[in-house]
DNA sequence: AACATGTGTGCGATTATCGCACAAAAAAAG
DNA sequence: CTTTTTTTGTGCGATAATCGCACACATGTT
């Protein structure tokens, strides 16, 4: 298949549709017709037509003035999860691993330089990570992230790290790029991953790397806690194993 | 405004692109462009657009020959849960519930004749209930479905059932008009709802209305449980006082 | 009451979309 | 390996949908 996408090609509406529905977000959980021209680059006219039409479809709702999205939006996402078997086959053992180990555990893929999470099993704690399926953090902050990326060859490493223009989060974050590649060389000699409060003060991860039968990397499998819960080096001991354990028996079913 | 909707308003690229998307299931998770072509009405030529712009905004994926979706595509069902306070406040307190009754708890909206459940805390346990932010099912069969429906009046009742069309999906299924309407009608009384094996052999769900401060109803909280952990009646003397508690909570800060 | 701001709508110009028709490629059949 | 069949890539003109403007109207502000 040609891969050069010719201005034809493209569906014009449905690109700007999608961009509506994601100009809705913790920020601006509602805007008028108006406000949602200014925040895409939309002409108030159009911005009607799409916010009616997503109405109209059953995506949107509206007092007339301010207009929110409903919950049919999640139908979309949710045709991810359905559709793909790597979801249904991974949700479950995350359940298992995180009865056994009794933290919160979740999986990843990396996109570009983003980790997105596609499954997760929240411990049943007070502390909530807030990832929840879908979410998508800067990769070079998020351990399943930083894993995934260390099996980037090295040229394409440089780039990765150049493209992530690391920033700091917490007063912890790694940004200075010759550390973050030395941390991430280390993640794949170590084949396994552990950052703590590079994105959220307090919060650490742990991560192995997830392949199916044939080796292919899938992607990682994380357990996210509390650094106050117990030593790095008892969170090692103790986890990575499990995650192992848990990687090598998905291995067989993907 | 004028919800009369003209043609014109509507932007059609838009609406296949949607369809394009929710296309994807479990029982067709990657098609070819005259697949598709043929499932949803569209043109070969329109078809191939429509994913090929998909592709190119990261929606989907290809090898040349078949198309499938990724992750991202989740990002849309996010930006929901994102921008909406419903999912962010209820979510803590499902866990809460979930962990005080060990078993598997949501929060599901009515939408027409579909419950749609939009946020779950998943017990820990091997028998996993299927149900995941976004997922829809017949609302006659869901225990959610039925009580959020006893709260229409009288004549909108009788459409709602007729609109369902009930038909069996267990051998335990009430297809029978007249019958529903009376567990319904029960359920308006009781101010809980409980039912049995109506969508999934062994299932069991429980449920209580939810409401905002100021008394409108916005949802219904769940318990989901299997028929044999327990007696029915013994279920509705532990989990009620517990949904109702969890429901009152919520109620002062919606 | 005057003003400012945001919203509904008709319309012509523009352009993106459509589906056809045919070429090319890939599979399947022989 | 050749032929046949099916699927896929693409150029193009006709068509119809989108666009943004302009103006009327509504709302709420000073």
């Amino acid at each position: 298949m040609n891969d050069e996408i010719k201005p034809s090609d493209l569906v014009d509406g449905l690109r700007k549709g999608l961009e509506v529905i994601l100009a809705f977000d913790d920020a601006s959980p509602q805007m008028t017709q108006s406000e949602l021209a200014l925040r895409i680059d939309l002409s108030r006219a159009a911005a009607r037509r799409y916010l009616l039409t997503l109405t109209a479809l059953g995506y949107m709702a509206s007092d007339g003035k301010n207009f929110w999205l409903t919950p049919k939006v999640m139908q979309l996402g949710r045709s991810f999860t359905a559709s793909s078997r790597l979801p249904r086959t991974i949700q479950p053992e995350l359940q298992a691993l995180t009865e056994r180990c009794g933290e919160s555990t979740n999986f990843a893929v990396l996109e570009d330089t983003e980790a997105v999470y596609v499954c997760c099993a929240n411990a049943n704690r007070l502390l909530s990570t807030g990832i929840e399926p879908g979410t998508r953090l800067p990769a070079y902050t998020s351990t399943a992230g930083r894993l995934l990326a260390s099996f980037l060859d090295d040229h394409a490493l440089d780039r990765w790290i150049k493209k992530s223009a690391p920033r700091a989060h917490t007063t912890f974050t790694v940004t200075e790029p010759a550390t973050l590649k030395r941390e991430i060389m280390r993640m794949r000699k170590q084949a396994y991953g552990i950052t703590e409060s590079q994105f959220e003060p307090g919060l650490r991860g742990i991560s192995v790397p997830l392949r199916d039968s044939a080796n292919n990397l899938v992607g990682a499998l994380s357990v996210s806690m509390a650094v106050s819960a117990m030593t790095a080096s008892s969170a090692i001991k103790k986890l990575v194993p499990l995650l192992n354990e848990t990687a090598a028996r998905l291995a067989q079913k993907l």
